[in-house]
RNA sequence: GGAGGGGUGCCGGAGUGGUUAAUCGGAGCAGACUGUAAAUCUGCCGCCCUUAUGGGCUGCGUAGGUUCGAAUCCUACCCCCUCCA
C-alpha cells in the first residue's frame, strides 16, 4: 500500500540502492527502520548537496521510519579521506560539541528531530581496547582497502596515505553493527564506505544494511560537487537573499538537476522544464528565478522568498539600491575612522577616508586590497562612483563594493549625540 | 638500515648567483558585455606609505654561512615521496 509513495521517493534524487530488492523488502516488512546517517562534525554547516539525501531520510520517516544521526567524533579525528586531500588538522572536543549543536539545529530544518535518535561515536569507540582493534582490522586486507579509487589513485601517483586514514572507512562502517542500520544513506562518495559497513555487519551475524546513495550535488562554480571548503555551496542557514543570489548563480546545466533533487517541484513540471531548456523556448533565468523561489520558501518560508524576489529583481536586474532597512549596517565612529578629520558637526557630513573604512568595516582585508578595489571603480557611495580618498559620507550613507555588497554607515558618534541615554 | 628524488605565493608548477614580489596556468577580486548563467575581453591578485610617479618591509621548509648581491652556492637540522631491506 505504500507502493506508490515508495516510488516516488525511489524516482527522484537517487543514485544508486544496493540492493534495490533489500530495501524493498525491508519497507515492505512493516517494521519501522533504523535509517543510518553519519556526520564529521569538523564541518558543521549543512549545505543543499547534504539536502539530497536529507530529503529522502524525511521522505522516509514521513512513512514511519526513524532516524539515527551519528557524530562522527572519532572519524573527526581523522577527517575523511573521500575526495583526494590531505590529513585535516584534528579537532578538539570543544570543537566537535559546538560544530554538532550547529550541525543539528540545521539537520533538523529538514528531517523530523521527533523521529530522530543522535548518537555519539565515542558511546561505542571509547570502550575500544587494542583487541577490539585488532580484531577489526584483521578483517580487511590492503587490497580491499586500495580498491577505492581515491586510495588508489593517491597510492599511484605518490601522494601520502596515512594508517588512520584506512581507519576511517573501518570505523564508519562499525558504526553500522553498533546501531544495527537497516539502511545507511550517503552521497555517491560514500559507496565504499557503506559496502564496508555491509560486511563488517554480516562478519557480525546482523543482515547487512542497505545502502542509499544519493547523487553528488555540484556547487555554484559549476565543476565540483558542493562543499563548503571549496566555496562553491549554498547554504540553508544563510540569509534569503543570499540564498537566492547565490541560487541565481549557478550555470545553466545544473538548474535540472537543483529541481530534481531539492525542491518538491512535481516531476511533471520538471520534465516540462526540461523541454523547454532543450528546446531553448525559455529564457534560464526564468527557470532560475523560480528556482531560487522555490529553494529559499523551503528553508525561509514563502514570504521571505518573495521577499528575496523583489530584492533581486531590485538590486540585480534594474540596478537600483535596496532598501535601507535590510542592509547590513556597519558601525563606525565617523569622526575616528583613519586619520580622517570631522567637518560639518551642522549638516553631519564629513570627509572620510574610504580606505580606513573599508579595512575597518571588513570590506576589505586590507588597506592594499581597499586601495586596488578604489582604483578599478568598484566603490560607490550613495549611488555615485568614487574615485578618490577622502569621501564625503553620512549618518546613513550607503556604500556599494562591487556588484553586490551594499553597506549602510551607522555613525555611532552620531547617534551618541542624538541620544545620550543609549 | 641503504639508494635516489623533493620541499617555491590559495593550488598546480617554472626558475639554479643580479634586470625576481618571483615566468605560466587555475582559483579569487574588479571592470566591459550580460540573465549575479556560459563564453569572451581588460585590469588586479604579499604587506605598508604615497593623489600619482615612486618608496619601504617581508617572502621561495628551518637556522646559520659565503657573497657587493642568494629562491638560486655551502653547512646543519626538520619534513615528504619512491625503490631496496
Amino acid at each position: 500500500m505504500t507502493d506508490a509513495r515508495v516510488a516516488a521517493i525511489l524516482k527522484r534524487g537517487v543514485s544508486e540502492v544496493i540492493t534495490e530488492e533489500g530495501l524493498l523488502r525491508l519497507l515492505d516488512s512493516g517494521k519501522p527502520l533504523t535509517l543510518k546517517q553519519g556526520f564529521d562534525p569538523s564541518a558543521p554547516d549543512i549545505h543543499l548537496g547534504h539536502v539530497v539525501g536529507l530529503r529522502k531520510l524525511r521522505q522516509l520517516q514521513e512513512l514511519g521510519h526513524r532516524v539515527t544521526l551519528i557524530v562522527g567524533d572519532w572519524t573527526a579525528r581523522i577527517g575523511d579521506p573521500s575526495g583526494q586531500s590531505v590529513t585535516r588538522p584534528m579537532l578538539t572536543p570543544a570543537e566537535i560539541e559546538i560544530n554538532s549543536r550547529t550541525y543539528t539545529e540545521q539537520f533538523f530544518k529538514v528531517v523530523d528531530s521527533q523521529k530522530t535518535e543522535l548518537r555519539w561515536q565515542s558511546e561505542w569507540y571509547s570502550q575500544f581496547r587494542l583487541d577490539d582493534v585488532i580484531r577489526l582490522t584483521s578483517r580487511f586486507t590492503i587490497a580491499q582497502i586500495l580498491a577505492r579509487e581515491d586510495f588508489s589513485n593517491r597510492y599511484g601517483s605518490g601522494n601520502p596515505i596515512s594508517l588512520t586514514e584506512l581507519f576511517y572507512p573501518l570505523l564508519q562502517g562499525y558504526d553500522s553493527v553498533a546501531i544495527e542500520a537497516d539502511v545507511e544513506f550517503g552521497g555517491m562518495d560514500q559507496k565504499f564506505n557503506c559496502l564496508l559497513g555491509r560486511e563488517l555487519q554480516q562478519s557480525s551475524g546482523q543482515p547487512p544494511q542497505q545502502v542509499f546513495l544519493v547523487p553528488l550535488l555540484i556547487g555554484t562554480d559549476g565543476h565540483q560537487k558542493m562543499g563548503k571548503s571549496l566555496g562553491n555551496d549554498i547554504g540553508i542557514a544563510e540569509p534569503p537573499r543570499e540564498m537566492y543570489g547565490k541560487v541565481m548563480s549557478i550555470p545553466d546545466p545544473l538548474i535540472i538537476d537543483y529541481f530534481d533533487w531539492v525542491t518538491d517541484v512535481p516531476e511533471e513540471e520538471v520534465s516540462e522544464f526540461r523541454e523547454q531548456l532543450r528546446t531553448r523556448s525559455v529564457n534560464p533565468m526564468n527557470l532560475k528565478k523560480r528556482l531560487a523561489y522555490e529553494i529559499v520558501g523551503q528553508f525561509h518560508g514563502r514570504e521571505a522568498a518573495e521577499h528575496a524576489q523583489e530584492h533581486f529583481a531590485q538590486v540585480f536586474q534594474r540596478r537600483e539600491t535596496p532598501e535601507e532597512t535590510h542592509m547590513v549596517e556597519a558601525r563606525v565612529d565617523l569622526r575616528g575612522v583613519g586619520r580622517m578629520v570631522a567637518r560639518g558637526e551642522v549638516t553631519g557630513r564629513v570627509q572620510a577616508d574610504i580606505i580606513a573604512l573599508l579595512v575597518e568595516t571588513g570590506l576589505a582585508k586590507s588597506r592594499s586590497e581597499a586601495n586596488r578595489l578604489l582604483a578599478q571603480g568598484a566603490i560607490e557611495v550613495d549611488g555615485a562612483k568614487v574615485s578618490g580618498n577622502p569621501v564625503t559620507l553620512a549618518d546613513g550613507s550607503i556604500i556599494k563594493i562591487g556588484k553586490r555588497r551594499f553597506v549602510k554607515i551607522v555613525d555611532i558618534a552620531g547617534r551618541k549625540r542624538e541620544t545620550p541615554g543609549s
